[in-house]
DNA sequence: CAAATCGTTCCGGAAACCGGAATGGTGAGC
DNA sequence: GCTCACCATTCCGGTTTCCGGAACGATTTG
């Protein structure tokens, strides 16, 4: 199952709890997220239940969030619970990221005009990943999450990534991976998706006809960026169901001006180039 | 010797922000907080300014933390921001680590003074969520639950939120969600809310008078922070048919007391040197 | 008082981290 | 068009940290 592989994403807790870390770090958010999950305290010997670990080893990994103030123990020291600076950090995160609830916000409203599911999403690495998401309150819609991946030649958003590099560029990403077939409509010959492409960069959009999946539309424009190369991009996607290359047509002046919107905000958000950076003398 | 004991002496240019880390994993979180501490992207040099950590170092962090979805990289890739597995982090950690704490039982103890039900809330993105919630014991109630999400422009917390930011921030808040009308009564109008939010300003609380229920009543306060701006507030929460406008500034004291509590409890709860330790000394 | 359970400490082997130096890429200045 | 300056990225050997089975102490249960 080709496209399940590439799909797979972001934590699924679910009851079997994977503590999938690459590093030892990423370990530990792991368990900080098991313990962020439920609202109560968390035993070793509960902890060691939940995920698996050996009890030296989480032990170890507890005590070194206590010393942090990540985490606390709770009245006789048996019962770890989310810390001070934990509590704190997660404030901070929620308070200072205007940029993100801005970008939602213009997600739901374009989701709002057009009446299908939207995305934002990025170039990483070879693949495109889907940053934000609004769903259509229709019934009947393709269930795609934040953090999900997807490959460039089969994507529309993926296909307005190509189209803006270079062809250099363009070539290295594409030479290490071969053009897999999702679907019987995935482009896969190197010369089509030129062409595709190319096509692309005339009007200034693209199109993913059941190329990823089938009876799925999607239209993806580009969220310019204030110099050069943008690395987001603005997309519809929907049941072919509802909405066929036709009608899809018709929302690309809400697409634009969504794009617009977002490239606003992304200037906004840049830091100051001038005096200094980073480093404010508080 | 440890070659962590001889701390040599502080740097001297300004405070550079402690990058205190026991351990590697520890280093990490203070990044994080870097990062989670202003409202902007970050480029690398930036942060290796601010924190003082070689690039190469610094980079490699980064890198992790970006494969794990903690942060994301924006715009033509150079600038690190916060990622989305990060936000679901901080979210599902506000949002349970209520039922244990003190300040769940400072919302019953309001509950009990002023008969209706209030609840705790806090900005996440650009909607305020319900971080915990008490009932009335009256038989008539709206039924509202923790973790829902409701606007800014028309919740009593949202306003009070607003409130409190700088122009340019809320601007990009406001800017590019629409004043969407929940009742007859929502402000819809960008000058109408820039002056309500004057007002809550000056009053110090901000009401909410069927803006975004029919029949619904609310009244919020800030939770003080000891330091810069608050993400929390406590609110009452009633139908319009027992409480109306005139008789909720009567609740007033008791609201501030309970905020006073809260702030007293998120205090208490970081104490002295909090993140730092030792260094402080010179 | 004995058995069971849970938290804690030990420690040698293995893996991850560290950061100076070198490399690659881009944009400003001549 | 070329050079220089600046920033991001990669290399790599030395060092630190992490790992977790086994043993030990503390506390609860019967």
């Amino acid at each position: 199952m080709p496209y399940h592989a590439a799909m797979q994403a972001v934590p699924t807790s679910a009851h079997a709890l994977e503590m999938n870390g690459d590093t030892p770090t990423l370990r530990l958010f792991a368990l900080l997220e098991v313990i962020a999950s439920k609202d109560q305290y968390f035993s070793l010997q509960g902890l060691a239940d939940a995920t698996a670990l050996p009890k030296p080893t989480l032990h170890r990994m507890l005590q070194q969030l206590e010393s942090a103030s990540l985490l606390e123990r709770s009245g006789d020291g048996r019962l770890y619970g989310t810390g001070v600076r934990l509590r704190r950090l997660a404030e901070n995160l929620l308070l200072n990221d205007t940029a993100h609830g801005a970008r939602h916000a213009v997600l739901r409203q374009l989701v709002n005009e057009v009446g299908e599911s939207c995305n934002l999403t990025a170039l990483s690495g070879s693949e495109v990943i889907y940053l934000d998401r609004v769903e259509t309150p229709a019934p009947l819609r393709f269930y795609l999450h934040p953090g999900s991946r997807v490959p460039l030649h089969c994507s529309a958003s993926g296909k307005v990534f190509l189209a803006q590099m270079g062809p250099a560029q363009r070539q290295r990403l594409l030479a290490h991976a071969p053009l897999e077939a999702y679907t019987p409509k995935t482009l896969t010959d190197t010369a089509a998706l030129e062409a595709e492409i190319r096509a692309v960069k005339r009007q200034g959009f693209a199109l993913d006809n059941e190329e990823f999946l089938p009876g799925l539309l999607c239209v993806a424009v580009l969220v310019p960026a204030r110099s050069g190369r943008s690395n987001l991009c603005v997309a519809v996607q929907a049941p072919l169901m509802r909405l066929t290359a036709d009608k899809a047509l018709a929302l690309l002046p809400a697409l634009q001006r969504a794009a617009q919107a977002l490239s606003a905000i992304e200037a906004d958000t840049q830091p100051e180039t001038g005096p200094q950076r980073g480093a404010d003398a508080a």
